[in-house]
DNA sequence: TCCAGCAATCGAAGCGATTCGACTCCCGGA
DNA sequence: TCCGGGAGTCGAATCGCTTCGATTGCTGGA
């Protein structure tokens, strides 16, 4: 099944048969009806290795997934998928990537003509790969932000001030100490983006709002949470605000406060930051700041798509943070 | 940087050096060496499209990942690594689709040649892609068993002696009312193979050892776990042993038995069903059969570079449970 | 000595699309 | 009437690789 025999199906040559699918010549409507009644009528799929050849286009691009530990699986997972249905919608299929591939895994790719692009996820401050991303000779988006961002194209939620902004809605309630119970200490030792930007912009609006804060990583495993958990109230024992920056410890830690005799909101506050879906599973239901994973595929996707366009959009798309009020938090008691 | 100009480079012609990478005909040592000097030199990687278009050879697999409420995310994500992992190491790459693309999509990535041949994840008993499948250009494998496996080739963990190996474990310790709490409504509504099947296994080693048993499907979330657990101690007060073949509903279970005064294993045991890793979350160590989720993988792609080798493997790959007893199983309370 | 047969290499013909001129009409303005 | 120019279509070159003979040079047995 060939352009050639799609092409005499419809009694026209091959070339228009390729101008009527790609409509980059004018063609007339009689035509054009025509051959694409043909195409429908064969099941004609045009031969993606030899479109690649000819257009120098894979209509492909390349997803980098991280696969340590420490990252929240159901979020990469969001991404994912919202990845990938987003680059549907232009017409673009995902080849998978583990991490483990590394840079040469992305050159690999890339020089081979294997894929139109590359998207990578979980950036660090000072990713290996980045060096890598801009000698490469196709586009690529970053979902993360590292410490250098000239030349590339990134976009990613505004950590730091999701961090503030958590920090600031604890001080409009009057808490006076506050706690941010992190990723894993995995996370901070290699620099993740995400987690260290948050951790900045709570701690310098906690400053700036006059409140004592605290910091401590925290490991996903329930149990490791109950025992931050217990530390926290046992060596900080006046906080009354806490940001959650790690979505599994959410449920945990509000078990453990209740188990230690702290009622949410009565007694203490707990803010959270990740994908809405948290809520459901929280009681009661979690303030907190959304990590809309769903939209960031998709723009990671769209950016990409315009640098194959040779646009060049800027380099930096920070998402603002939407800290929605619910009943996990209030005024500091008394 | 084409196959030419490594042939020049090397001072050997364009089939030579094809030749050479492919290893399709004998080449002297010398030739060899010289070639491989120039490709390493040059950095040459071949173009994907024109080879795939050369060789009707993309080498790369489709794999499609179920995205439904339901399945558990982590399992999932061991499942694609492992897949990704394996294919890379038969020099394949793997492209992702989403259940979403259904039937249209197996079909565009096969017949546009995009893949070579498909994995397809999350197999209902009577699954609407099957008849896709059988009637596609290109191999394919499941991981998991339909109802009518003619002309497929499938790799599952055998769920049904798994909940066979669970229900008898509970006999060999005494007990008498078990209980099996399951997945979430919808899988079985869907008629999901590997909930049903152990279902099948679980109820009739309880029958042929004269147990009376209950099952109870069970959402994920902890607030509806506690529910059906209470339900269960409620209306089942004599249940003395429960299987769980639900990741998520564990930690919630185990704590909803202890709330409910019931000790874990003296006086309620529990054996569960998922991967190892469930075991690292549990207090105390979960008496389970795990889910080898990361030999499934990589079992389906062996089977799927035999096929692509024209070797007709055997149509059902069933992996034995392995059950391993920890600390939350014990004899029957007297 | 001759030739069969093998190892090593080369040249050229595809693979199935895209795309760049070139060609043919046909219309409207001079 | 003639000509310029746009719309619509075609033919042929091209993309970079694989693969199928064909060729060459040896080696060893008859």
């Amino acid at each position: 099944m060939r352009i050639s025999d799609v092409a005499r199906h419809a009694g026209v040559s091959p070339s228009t048969v390729s101008y009527v699918l790609s409509g980059k010549r004018s063609i007339s409507p009689a035509t054009r009806e025509r051959v694409l009644a043909s195409v429908a009528a064969l099941g004609y799929q045009p031969h993606a290795g030899a479109r690649a050849l000819a257009s120098s286009r894979s209509n492909v691009i390349a997803l980098m997934l991280p696969l340590r530990q420490g990252i929240h699986v159901p979020v990469l997972m969001q991404f994912a998928t919202s990845v990938v249905t987003s680059a549907r919608g232009h017409e673009h299929d995902v080849l998978l990537l583990t991490q483990a591939e590394g840079e040469d895994g992305l050159r690999r790719v890339v020089d081979s003509s294997m894929v139109d692009g590359v998207i990578v996820m979980d950036v660090q401050m000072d990713d290996p790969r980045i060096s890598t991303l801009r000698s490469l000779s196709h586009p690529s988006v970053l979902i993360g932000l590292p410490a250098d961002t000239t030349g590339l194209t990134c976009v990613d939620l505004d950590f730091d001030a999701a961090g503030q902004a958590c920090a600031e809605h604890l001080a409009d309630l009057g808490h006076r100490e506050v706690a941010l119970i992190g990723q894993p200490p995995s996370v901070y030792e290699r620099r993740t983006g995400f987690a260290e930007r948050t951790l900045t912009g709570f701690e310098r609006a906690a400053r700036e709002r006059g409140m004592r804060s605290v910091v401590l990583p925290c490991d996903a495993q329930p149990a490791a949470v109950t025992a931050t958990t217990n530390r926290l109230f046992r060596e900080n024992p006046n906080v009354t605000g806490v940001v959650v920056h790690n979505e599994p410890a959410v449920t945990p830690l509000l078990e453990a406060a209740v188990a230690a005799g702290r009622r949410v909101p009565t007694d203490l506050s707990v803010v959270g930051i990740g994908t809405d879906e948290l809520v459901t599973d929280t009681q009661p239901p979690l303030t907190m700041v959304s990590l809309p994973a769903e939209e960031l595929g998709g723009r990671a996707v769209s950016l990409l798509m315009d640098k194959l366009d040779d646009n060049e959009p800027r380099e930096v798309t920070l998402l603002p943070p939407r800290l929605t009020v619910r009943s996990s938090s209030a005024a500091r008691p008394s």
